[in-house]
DNA sequence: AGACAAAATGATTGCGCTGTCATATCGGGT
DNA sequence: ACCCGATATGACAGCGCAATCATTTTGTCT
């Protein structure tokens, strides 16, 4: 009886393959990454006893031998932001029916965590990257300068990114909001944010610029925590706003999940929005247009940030340097809707 | 000038480090996967040369010798369902400060997209798997019984699990929800669901049980759709809904995304909940709480199931066999808010 | 002091694949 | 028939680590 030469759970290998399709192991490694230099009559054989076999290649010694990995690594500062699931959502569709396949690492809105991860990742030789933050550590952000692989650096953009960037200009969107909310003639507007990270802090310094030009900036009218968002936060956060400035008019919110806290506050406690209250939600998640009143908001293009940062890196991946527009500004959108109004 | 034997871009290995610590290759190695097998006295030198050498192995080197990753593929049916985001924070957690990562997968509710993922991620032999469905296919779940790790079934829990499961009885939740529906006094209660997975399938079939028992079965107040489920998705529904049956007195929506859009379709229409209309949402995100009226919902323990899922898994990769029940019930909690009332 | 088990360390080999370079084969132009 | 470049294929070595088994060192007991 012929033994096997190895015991249990033996997948074929390349050379297997290569001994049942008649041609040497190294044709069958060619056939499955381009098939396009091997003849016609080679391939069919290949792929045949490839079916046959079942033959799987072994991610692993690839990796090994060609010291390069088909990983995108994804780093985000959080699971929970509704934000980053539809980055995610983009980014995965634009992964889907190629070699590649990502993976995520969540660093907590911490950039110690962050460059521990960027650590991490690099020593797996992913074939990109793609990260969340401008913030990153000195020693994080040298070793995303001299990774041997493209980097995309996601949600803002500028000339001081490190490789490529997708974004848009956080900053000009929370001046929008404010603007939009002193055009509408509100007159004592309060800011409201969670999980300050320095993202959230400039745009709150956005908000301050805008509001002290027009003659309406109150620091006990800007509320903030550095716990994490959600719906009952913006429900607190409004609660204390209205009990340390009850004249206050409006309020505009870092997020949707704040806004939306702050419109159920503001109907429980029977202040009519948007006649008594205007309130003007970030980001604009699908939750937000359906809302009573519907919250009008600033739309951010977070899908199609991930869409397009995936596009960039697997162009640059598959031809280093082809891609062009370096930064991409995919601009920000102000919907207004029924929760502010002119008064 | 001595000359380096690599070009450029060179990672230490365990050779460099070896020479540098005055050791074998093999007690490094040793050192770093279990040091409490080296002396003192080795693990030191070893220790100091890691440093300063700065290595970080490579995995795609430790996963060729030794046949196994550090990889554990978590399969999800959706990236957009914040229900799995819950679980997959709970995942992340678990897993965060061991050295396993987690990898994931979305089939996108296809049984065969995730019968080709099960055979993506097992090529990558991967220390272990988490699977949220118990629908897969035939070949797909003939897949994971082969499987060369464990593998945790999450969601829904029972006997005939392929290797271990974590989850509750979602039938029963939702019966739950349809006998509360009932002894409120609620006569003709109506039925919201998107996205007909499997899943989703079998809840509506047990709501048709309870409906049917106490004689408030309408085929006509059963509302679907296979399009994903969302706010907007909710509203429309429930305008569906009415419009075929406008005596609907009730509403079980099968996830907090359809509820909230249920409800926000009712104030719209100034029918007031709870008395014109009941509302009882499934999984209770963290929004239905703070709704106006607060919903009520049956609570899934989401977060819960990711921790568990992988605290099994990690305590069976740690030790094969130790984990003695494999199987676990999380149960599920009816919470009675503001959404429904007796009459 | 000697004997022996236990603990610590090392040498060798090979995991499955791809990079590199060499060799074979083919088609056409003169 | 010849040569040439283009195309197709192959041989070989080695990527960085861990399994295996052999060997050395250490500690303990009589």
């Amino acid at each position: 009886m012929p033994r096997k030469s190895k015991t249990q759970s033996d997948r074929p290998t390349l050379v297997d393959v290569a001994r049942e399709a008649g041609v040497s192991a190294i044709t069958v490694s060619r056939t499955i990454r381009s098939p396009e230099i091997v003849s016609e009559r080679a391939r069919r054989k290949v792929e045949e006893a490839v079916r046959k076999l079942g033959y799987t290649p072994d991610p692993a010694a690839s990796a090994l031998a060609s010291r390069s990995t088909s990983t995108i690594g994804l780093l985000v500062p959080s699971l929970t932001n509704n934000v980053f699931a539809d980055v995610l959502r983009g980014v995965y569709e634009g992964v889907e029916s190629t070699r590649f396949f990502v993976q995520i690492g969540n660093y907590r809105y911490s950039a110690l965590s962050e460059e521990g991860l960027i650590r991490n990742f690099l020593s797996q030789r992913p074939a990109g990257l793609i990260v969340s933050s401008m913030d990153q550590t000195p020693a994080g952000r040298k070793l995303l300068e001299e990774a041997p692989c493209p980097v995309v650096q996601i949600m803002e953009t500028g000339a001081d990114a490190i490789d490529m960037s997708v974004g848009f200009d956080q900053l000009e969107a929370v001046r929008a909001a404010a603007r939009h909310v002193a055009e509408c003639g509100y007159r004592r507007p309060g800011f409201l944010s969670a999980r300050m990270d320095p993202r959230a802090q400039r745009r709150l310094a956005a908000f301050r610029e805008v509001a002290a030009a027009n003659d309406m900036l109150d620091e006990a009218r800007i509320i903030t925590t550095s716990q994490p968002s959600s719906v009952g936060m913006g429900r607190h956060l409004l609660e204390q706003l209205l009990a340390r400035a009850p004249e206050t008019d409006a309020v505009i919110c870092n997020n949707d999940d704040l806004a939306v806290g702050a419109l159920m506050e503001a109907i429980r406690r029977n202040i009519a929005v948007p006649e008594q209250l205007g309130i003007c939600s970030y980001n604009d998640i699908e939750m937000a247009r359906h809302m009573v009143p519907a919250l009008t908001a600033v739309a951010t293009p977070r899908r199609e940030i991930g869409r397009r940062a995936i596009a960039m890196l697997l162009a640059e991946i598959e031809a280093p340097g082809a891609v062009r527009e370096r930064h991409i500004d995919l601009g920000y959108e102000l919907v207004v809707r029924e929760s502010t109004a002119p008064r």
